[in-house]
DNA sequence: CGCTCGGTTGACCCGTTTCAAGTAACGTGG
DNA sequence: CCACGTTACTTGAAACGGGTCAACCGAGCG
């Protein structure tokens, strides 16, 4: 009996966490400006909690769309395939962020699309939530905005592949996930990097051996501190001197 | 008196032609699909035939949004302008397509608009747009794909810019015109610059004396011939073999 | 008619890539 | 927990592609 109410209340929590109402992430995702009634009908038709491990795939291109996918938690790149196996990366995801969004034009996912750490996703039925957003305008507001970001973020991406050299790019680089990172509430000088040189590279536009040479440069020049996989920006002001112009 | 009916007639008539209804777009831009009482509900809201003259501005960075644009003659660009005044052209936009949906998330402009040729443009009320999308489920899901072809479409050019060599930039760009330039009706092979190598340049990552060594090297090796503006494709095939892997 | 702007072409230079060698971190299985 | 093999990263030297600078040409416009 005890134990039967332990795993009741420990369901009740799970269910309650999991939710939009109760998640940390509604400022950043979907349910933002909705009232407590639109975010439980929002919450409703969403799966929350899909768990997908390191190096396993959320998304192939070629897949048949149904689903809209907002990282909850952990890391995420997208990457287009050419015909000889290479890799573009088209970006990094990190929570509150909304996956699968360039599927909606042909309904057939383009990206392929990995988790770099353990992660968890809510799945969000494309369809259903294009019913609904009829009826919380708030909510189709709010999609739009999130599609439109996405555009100007690979316009964004666009100026750097164009226009900037490769200390430039690295440092463009570092000052958005610094950006985004503390936008969630993580320090702003201090992180991580989940992806390796070589996926950064792809996304620059510029070879591991490029990106590397990049860091050390950053370093030297008093800028970071780079050690494997952990970054420290030491002085925020002069690496946005060195992309301002763009 | 013959006189008036005269001008009453030619206004019956311009506003019959500039409906969506009557439209020679209504299969590339928002309407389709729709039934005809939709279409007129959309073409209501419409502000229909708005003249932008060749070098004119339809759009700034900074301005307030309140409208997208679908273009229903002529040819535009886009570009952001960096702080020391360069341009990155972020796209060119031809018959039927939708100008301006990078301002959505911000609620402000982020892109430079300007006419390449003397052209016209339907001004979208983007509020209204949403407004009457709640009743019309139809017009929501051609909007929806119509911003996520713009997020594949710079997916596109992100490979390009990260991955592609000069001449394989150009290839692909005069194929993707092609493409474009025949879903509208027009020669695939035989076709018209609308902007200069500069333009083109920016829009792919070149400097202009590299565009024009690019058009030379692919007409000696007899794929294109190109006279000032106008260009011939003779073999899209090779084009297209030249590009493949991406 | 002449001026301006856009385009072409050549020569040289610089930054990034390529190739190569060596080192450090990581994950696996013993 | 350590040894091993693998993968990720760093650094150097040489090659190459595109950028830069400069001269020239041709078309379009006032």
């Amino acid at each position: 009996m005890r134990n039967n109410i332990s795993v009741l209340k420990k369901y009740i929590a799970s269910q309650a966490i999991s939710k939009c109402a109760s998640c940390s992430l509604r400022e950043l995702c979907l349910p933002v400006g909705l009232d407590a009634h639109e975010t439980e009908i929002l919450s409703d038709l969403i799966e929350h909690k899909c768990k997908i491990g390191r190096g396993e795939y959320l998304l192939r291109a070629g897949m048949r769309f149904k689903s809209l996918y907002a990282v909850r938690n952990g890391f995420f790149k997208s990457y287009i395939l050419d015909s000889e196996g290479r890799q573009q990366v088209t970006g990094f995801y990190m929570t509150g962020e909304l996956l699968g969004l360039d599927a909606i034009s042909a309904e057939i996912h383009t990206c392929e699309t990995v988790a770099l750490e353990d992660s968890e996703v809510c799945e969000v039925p494309f369809e259903r939530l294009e019913e609904i957003s009829c009826s919380i305008p708030l909510l189709m507001h709010q999609f739009h905005k999130i599609m439109s970001r996405e555009i100007v973020q690979d316009h964004r991406v666009m100026v750097l592949l164009g226009n900037m050299k490769a200390e430039e790019r690295i440092a463009a680089f570092l000052l958005n996930l610094s950006d985004r990172f503390e936008k969630r509430g993580y320090s702003a000088t201090s992180f991580v990097l989940r992806m390796t040189r070589e996926e950064i590279g792809s996304y620059l536009g510029l070879k591991l051996e490029t990106v590397s040479r990049s860091f050390s440069k950053l370093q030297d020049e008093g800028m970071i501190t780079i050690n494997n996989k952990h970054v420290e920006l030491h002085d925020i002001h002069r690496l946005t001197r060195k992309i301002s112009g763009y």
